[in-house]
DNA sequence: TATTGTTATACTCTATAACTATA
DNA sequence: TATAGTTATAGAGTATAACAATA
C-alpha cells in the first residue's frame, strides 16, 4: 500500500532539476526556456511557418510572432519568403541557431549519460519499461477529463 | 552504449505530463501554478513571513507580495500580525486554502496510486532506487557549475 | 546598519480580438 | 470564406532598485 508517493516525490523532483539543468545549460546563450523550446522543434521539424511551431509548441500564433521576433533579433533564426504560399513564412535556423542547436543535442546526450552511468543494459530497459508504463499512464490522466474530486464550492 | 537517451526522454516527457496533470487538477480552483505552488510551501511549512516563502520558493521577496495579494483577494491566505516582529507579516492558510490544500494532498495521493498502480513492493523499492539514484546525479550536475562545453562564440 | 515588505519600473510569456494580405 | 501573420490590448510571473518602518 505505501511505497508509491516515493516514486511520484522523486519524479517530481526530477522534473524540476532537470528544467534547472537545462536552463542553467543554457544560460549565457542569451536563450530563454520558450525560445530555447521553439528552437529545439525548428531543429526537430526542419524549416516551417509560424503556423507549424505554433501547433509544435501548443500556443497561438501570436505567441510565436513574439518569439521568433526575439529570436531573430539574436540572430538565431531568419523569416524567409514560402515558396508557394505568399501569406506564410518560411522561419529557418541560421548558422548561429544550427550551432546552438548542435550544441543542444549534445548538452541533452551528456546529461542523458551521466543520468543513468553505470547502469547496465539490463537494468536501463527495465528502467525504460517503467518509465514507459508511468508516462502512459500520465498521458491517460491528461487526456481523461479528471471526474471531478469534488473540489468543494 | 545506447538505451539512455529514451530514459532522458521519457523523464522530460513525464515532467511535462506531471504539470500538465497537476495543472489540470487546479483548474477550477481558480488557482495559477505559482500561486499553487505558494500555497503548497504553506501548507508545508505552517504560517510565515513572506521572507520565508521567498525563500522556499526561490523567487524575490516582490514577487511573494503580489503572489500574496492575489491569494488572499481570493481568499486562501491571511496576512496577520507577527507576534515579535512588526516588521513582518505572518501569511495563513484560510479555511479555504486549509480545504484547497487538503484537496492536493488527496489529488496527490490518487495520481501518485494510479502511477503505478499494480507495481509489487519490489518493483517500487528497485524503481525508487532508480529514481533516488537519477535525483542525485541531476543535483550534483546542478550544482555543479557546468565545466563549460565550450558553446562557441 | 540590516531586515521586512512595499512602491516603481520593466521584461517575458501568454491569451483574445480585430485587421491585412493572401488563398 | 478560410488561413497566415500581424497590431492592439491585457494579465500573470519575474526581476532590480529605491524607500518606509522596524530591528
Amino acid at each position: 500500500m505505501a511505497g508509491h508517493l516515493p516514486v511520484f516525490d522523486r519524479l517530481l523532483e526530477i522534473a524540476l532539476l532537470i528544467q534547472e539543468d537545462l536552463a542553467n545549460f543554457f544560460t549565457g546563450t542569451g536563450l530563454t526556456s520558450s525560445r530555447t523550446h521553439l528552437l529545439w522543434e525548428l531543429h526537430r521539424l526542419g524549416p516551417c511557418t509560424q503556423q507549424a511551431l505554433a501547433s509544435a509548441l501548443n500556443v497561438t500564433p501570436r505567441n510565436v510572432t513574439g518569439l521568433v521576433d526575439a529570436l531573430e533579433a539574436g540572430g538565431f533564426v531568419e523569416r524567409r519568403l514560402h515558396p508557394n504560399d505568399r501569406r506564410a513564412t518560411l522561419v529557418t535556423l541560421t548558422e548561429l541557431g544550427s550551432k546552438t542547436t548542435a550544441e543542444m543535442v549534445r548538452g541533452r546526450e551528456l546529461i542523458a549519460s551521466q543520468l543513468v552511468a553505470g547502469f547496465g543494459e539490463d537494468h536501463l530497459d527495465r528502467l525504460s519499461r517503467d518509465l514507459d508504463a508511468i508516462a502512459y499512464r500520465l498521458h491517460e490522466m491528461v487526456n481523461t477529463e479528471r471526474p471531478s474530486t469534488d473540489a468543494t464550492a
